[in-house]
DNA sequence: AATTTTTTGGCAATCGATTGCCAACTTAAA
DNA sequence: TTTAAGTTGGCAATCGATTGCCAAAAAATT
């Protein structure tokens, strides 16, 4: 993806000479009084006279006065702000739980630093301990794929850092988390499946490292039992969650003496993409010789054709929630925290490729 | 989009006795020193002994020290941060501009905060305040869609914060800036419609308060003239950048006795997905009844049947130029700074709904 | 051995806002 | 008129890291 030209045009611009910014002092000398009512007034305090108030902050306003952040924080040891760790920003479920909290946090006063490990532990860490650095009040991570341990983690606790997990998961720390109900939907989605009479499903699984990927083998298991159907080796497929791991497992899948007459990518919907093309190719017809089901809801399975059935996973409300999460339980007791997992069940949305009734 | 159930696990923790942060101080009081010669020790200054520094370090390690870079920011008077104000979060030309930037910004130990204006002038205005407020290095921002002045990316630079418009830019202010050259993407985008041998060509279009837009229809008009068409006014349509607006433009320009025979959703691909959504109901076959060319290579476009012709951005290295574009012309230098237009050529994408031939 | 130069590291001011404490002043009550 | 209660606002310390300036110590030079 290279640029193709890049016309630089240049203006000459006359820049002000740099004067220095306002500060309360200035605004203190100016009428004559303490800093400090200054400050008070600013902050609406009782202990200022409303006339006087009224002065400062019209004197205030004249001088073009913004507040140093930097001092008040560092004065008040917090500086309103949340870290958000995750894979990729670009990603739709990502990008949506950002938007969520970004919609409560923004109402609070509070920033948001964004930053990504490109599924990566090294960089994770990397990126955990600038936040750290940061004294943000909270980090929300949602872990990476690649392995590695959670020293980190325990890092952000040691400093007194609120953590909140989401999605990805280190279950056996004890923090805060905000989960979907990944085996349940799962279930229901392979459920569902075999309610439409599909008898050989295949299950393209993500690394097993992750909990939402084992949490999801296992909804596909415990659904295949509960119809009373085999559990069948050749029909699980290990790492297909990309669109192309997943085609080329399609691929394999469907060259089978007895191939499958159905595919749960339970990693994401791309994967389910990937299933849908490698079908389209082979011109083996879905839904009627083939189901799909994807995970995600990503917003392309409405408009394939035919559509794909999917798992909604509320991702902007997710991060709402997880916002009010910080809000209501950490953002001002600091004793006596007791950690709470908050489970959303993702919503089953049936499309065309699962339709064979 | 509800949330169906949350069920709440309670875990009881026991938390640490809060102890207090260590500082600079507290390593200096350890090992008898000053502190100004722990704070050089850990900048890595030349004007601390090798071993002294060494036995700091250790020290620092061994105490699980983590700087505050509020006090840092506070006495150095900058934060590497970067905030940047888009429309919206989640939506895909943003976020991937965002990753972008986050890619270069991380490797330079820079933090960005991220706002959205949510299309509205009136937050965009405080979430501008805000980073101001935050003291950040830089300003990158993509401007809302409703109208309104631009007295706050006035006061930006009254602030002495640098600032880069790209996108969706504000003409007359003399800031640095990142475009797409919109009106000639635009223009090839229609010559190509008219080469495929498409007659009458509508437009649809966005709100022509933003350049973007102006410029998109600009490169339709000249592509017609170029190529000796008339512009028919009854075949442009105002204020058609949702997918729905799109789709009740499109009826209405369908059901006209002499309808267009291609359609360049100049907008976005939303739209252009909903002018083929309509163009399917209706049976009317794309492309050899109809043409459709969206814009900004949203990842949909290649999948839906037919797949979408498009114009790509670039976006993630757009993000990429903008924010190393920050580090080589703005980070050091404070004076003459002359702003430069970085114009970005995007790439018309030739898929299944414009090639008639 | 005496002097100059270079290293090393301490002192204290600084960044700008906040806040506990106390003094001065106003108002109300005795 | 005197005392008590309530307002208003100033002083100065504080948050923690940084850095200019200077002195002590070490090394190099004469």
């Amino acid at each position: 993806m290279a640029i193709d030209c890049q016309k630089i045009i240049c203006i000459f611009a006359i820049m002000k000479t740099p004067q220095k910014r306002t500060t309360i002092y200035d605004i203190a000398k100016k009428l004559n009084i303490a800093a400090s009512s200054v400050s008070r007034a600013l902050s609406n305090s009782s202990k200022v006279n409303p006339a006087t108030k009224a002065l400062i902050l019209k004197t205030a306003a004249e001088m073009n006065y913004q507040q140093n952040v930097m001092a008040s924080n560092l004065r008040k040891g917090s500086n309103r702000t949340i870290g958000v760790v995750v894979p990729r920003i670009n990603q739709g479920y990502f990008s949506n739980i950002i938007a969520g909290m970004e919609d409560i946090t923004y109402n609070k006063g509070y920033n948001l630093i964004i930053c990504q490990s490109n599924e990566l532990h090294a960089r994770e860490v990397d990126c955990v301990n600038t936040l750290i650095n940061q004294h943000v009040n909270c980090i929300v991570i949602s872990i990476a794929a690649e392995q590695g341990g959670h020293e980190h983690l325990k890092q952000v606790i040691d400093h007194r850092i609120r953590l909140i997990q989401f999605d990805r998961v280190v279950d056996e720390l004890e923090t805060f988390k905000v989960i979907n109900d990944n085996e349940r939907a799962s279930s229901e989605a392979v459920s569902h499946l075999i309610e439409q009479g599909y008898q050989r499903i295949a299950l393209l699984e993500g690394p097993q490292n992750l909990d939402i990927f084992r949490q999801r083998k296992e909804g596909y298991l415990s659904a295949l039992r509960k119809h009373g159907l085999p559990v069948l080796e050749e029909l699980m497929c290990e790492n297909a969650w990309t669109k192309e791991l997943s085609a080329e497992a399609t691929r394999k899948l469907l060259s089978m003496k007895n191939p499958p007459d159905a595919i749960f990518a339970s990693t994401s919907d791309f994967s389910a993409l990937g299933v849908l093309e490698v079908a389209t190719q082979l011109g083996i017809s879905v839904p009627d010789q083939l189901g799909i089901c994807g995970y995600s809801n990503e917003p392309f399975t409405e408009i394939t054709s035919p559509s794909i059935t999917t798992i909604d996973q509320h991702s902007f409300s997710m991060g709402k929630t997880i916002a009010n999460l910080y809000f209501q339980e950490m953002e001002t007791t600091d004793l006596h925290i007791e950690p709470k997992i908050m489970s959303i069940k993702p919503k089953l949305l049936v499309r065309k490729s699962t339709q064979k009734l």
